[in-house]
DNA sequence: ACCTGAACACCGTTCAAGT
DNA sequence: ACCTGAACACCGTTCAAGT
């Protein structure tokens, strides 16, 4: 009916930079990222390949671009207040479970290495170091190890996932071949990952991603009490 | 000359596994993640692109194998003795050396999580972790904490190095407008990545992985003391 | 048992031609 | 200004045919 409006009445199937991302964000949450190609996306949005290039600049833009989204969604949710130090467990914790979640961000993340949404993580990371009274000179480094520990847990829980779906195995049945296969190795040669592949297939991998936080942040108390 | 012992007569451009690897670990160093085709391989191995799946399974095989040798070969230079403590410092620093000398190790490193060459690296510091006292309980925690940090170090960097390269712009050169980006970041919302981006191009990498390490180990220490 | 290399089934990306 | 879709220049991988 908002037909009068001056020339709003643009196409319901109108392409534009967010309808394509959320599209690539679907077909990456259903496909990993190999189910991201230009030609299932255009298919999706009744277009051709071609078109998408006139709103994104290539297929790491486009991946970027579906990272950001879900970064931003993930620091939004986590506002909260209460002591520096529980605003970096939780604010750690939607991370993993954003990357758990869609198990492409971690990937997509180390690929955008010092653009957009690690730049808007290192922020908010940065922001709780300077309210934790880390010292000026220490909080870069601070909040760096924290970025990169959170990157390297997702992206490497992320080709877990990957792998066993290449192979077509639910992830804990990937974990026990992987225990199996551990629990196989050379005595002499690999005495502590034998001692612990028994407790690979039970374990916790959230509650191990914030002991790792806890150990950083005892790291970063530590150091201020001297 | 020696023609006579039993048929170890096998020509001199025989393929095999550790030739295949090495030449691919040529083409990585010379062209990143993207210079490791089966075509450009087998014209450097003067054969067809198929002789190399009687070698080795597939692609990423071929790559984890790549990683696995170099891994193997650090780890191999890396032994040294001295308190645990300096052990695991000049094993972080050796990876981060590997992996700034070969930038595609990170993402190689992730890929093949659970895989041969993290294998390797968890058991390391696996030893090296219960040599620091950890208690049993704690062990596996601090020694993946440890691991995912130092492949997320590695894999960001390579991502850094990647994306540089693919603009061919050199490393000081991209992180100067990486920080003139950054200095223009809206105030309200990015203070923090705007007070830290003057000391972006000038920072040290390596200092800061280190700094890293050492916030984990000190972590460790004030655990133990409780 | 290993190699050869053409062929297959895909990619990302471009670009003339349309509207 | 945006879309269309055929075409280009690649990929990884397979497999009949050779030795």
């Amino acid at each position: 009916m908002a037909t009068k409006a001056r020339n709003i009445q643009r196409r319901e199937d109108a392409l534009s930079h967010d309808r394509i991302v959320d599209a690539a964000i679907e077909l990456l949450d259903a496909g990993g990222e190999d189910g991201l190609t230009f030609r299932a996306l255009s298919e999706r949005l009744a277009t051709g390949p071609g078109a998408i290039y006139n709103h994104i600049a290539d297929k790491d833009a486009l991946l970027v671009a579906a990272c950001d989204t879900l970064v931003a969604r993930t620091l939004d949710a986590g506002k909260a207040g209460s002591s520096p130090r529980a605003a970096i467990r939780t604010l750690a914790l939607a991370l993993f479970d954003a990357m758990d979640a869609h198990p492409w961000m971690g990937a997509a993340l180390v690929r955008a290495a010092g653009q957009s949404p690690s730049v808007r993580l290192l922020e908010r990371l940065g922001q709780a170091i300077q309210a934790l009274g880390v010292p000026r000179k220490g909080q870069w480094a601070a909040a760096s190890a924290l970025l990169h520990y959170i990157v390297g847990v997702g992206s490497h829980n992320a080709a877990q996932s990957q792998f066993a779906r290449a192979r077509g195995l639910a992830r804990d049945r990937h974990l026990g071949t992987l225990s199996a296969q551990w629990a196989q190795l050379d005595a002499a040669l690999y005495p502590f990952v034998r001692s612990v592949s028994a407790q690979l297939p039970a374990h916790d991998d959230r509650a191990d991603f914030l002991a790792g936080i806890d150990l950083v942040l005892g790291g970063l108390a530590s150091a201020q009490k001297k």
